[in-house]
DNA sequence: TCCTCCCTGTTC
DNA sequence: GAACAGGGAGGA
């Protein structure tokens, strides 16, 4: 579920309470929770300092520097890249806190500064209930060479309407499918998709090239207004997403559309429709969401 | 470009 | 006890 503006709040509430810590050890509770860089986590992560937390598309990421005065071992920083896909979480727990029902990864923080490698460790975990979610650890250049990350197209809230209407417009697909394409733009997910859609009062099931420019444009203005409300209402929380303070988002409050499927337009009262578009899910309101 | 599958808890 | 939620990999 957590979807680019989901990601975003759980950065900035996690932020403050690892970067600067130095990382004892990694605790692997599912293998399969870690899908490149194993040998990373084990050999590497130990005794490295959390520099930075950011985020790229939907994947937050943990950027570790090496200890002393060597902080790179000059390969640069190490990178610990997550997709929390529909139920990943992380929270930060006190110092002897047991492994939780779906916890799958246990990152053991000692204190900034901590030259004490016995000292108690605060645990970051990282949950996910439904498996889906994946850490990858990687150097910069082989972070680079992810197809996945290569890959990703324009982050909507750093580029301008125009260049993410011409992003559309290459797409054969539907343009619900297109918004859907983390290559098209990062980090749209359902939710968003549909509520955009909607604003830009077009049909997720018109083909993307044939739309009109304007609407395409007005689609990316639509699309860049409401990432940054949901930010600024710290997310949308339907079932499982919770920031890394444990707190709820409250833009599910504001959708007009997804979730809705046979209650009134907003706009014009008729009953929204609902429909499997792009595989997924979709609700529109087939009078005011046009070719 | 589209379809199926992965996974588990919730809802009907 | 089936349907559903859904991002992305992989195959048709």
């Amino acid at each position: 579920m957590p979807e680019l503006p989901e990601v975003e709040t759980i950065v900035t509430t996690l932020a403050p309470q690892v970067v600067g810590s130095v990382m004892r050890d990694v605790e692997v509770l599912l293998p399969r929770a870690v899908q490149a860089g194993e040998d990373l986590l084990a050999q590497k992560v130990p005794g490295m300092r959390v520099n930075r937390v950011f985020r790229r598309a939907k994947l937050l990421v943990l950027e570790l520097v090496g200890p002393g005065a060597s902080p790179d071992d000059g390969l640069g920083p190490l990178f610990l890249v997550f997709h929390l896909k529909m139920t990943g979480r992380f929270f930060v727990h006190p110092p002897g806190t047991a492994p939780l029902k779906h916890t799958r990864l246990i990152f053991n923080l000692l204190p900034p500064d901590c030259k004490n490698a016995k000292a108690d460790c605060r645990r970051l975990f990282f949950d996910d209930m439904r498996t889906f979610g994946y850490c990858r650890a990687f150097y910069g250049p082989d972070l680079k060479k992810w197809s996945f990350w290569a890959g990703l197209g324009p982050e909507p809230l750093e580029t301008s309407a125009e260049v993410l209407a011409k992003s559309f417009k290459k797409r054969g697909s539907s343009i619900k499918s297109a918004l859907l394409d983390q290559r098209t733009v990062a980090g749209v997910g359902n939710i968003y998709a549909d509520e955009a859609l909607f604003m830009a009062k077009i049909h997720p099931a018109a083909k993307a090239s044939t739309l009109p420019t304007r609407k395409l444009v007005n689609l990316a203005e639509n699309l860049k207004a409401i990432l940054q409300r949901a930010i600024d209402e710290c997310g949308s929380s339907i079932r499982d997403y919770r920031d890394a303070h444990g707190n709820a988002g409250a833009f599910q409050n504001s959708f007009n559309v997804y979730g809705r499927k046979d209650q009134p337009c907003v706009t014009c009262s008729a009953p929204l429709q609902g429909a499997k578009i792009a595989g997924r899910s979709t609700v529109f309101c087939p009078n005011c969401q046009t070719s």
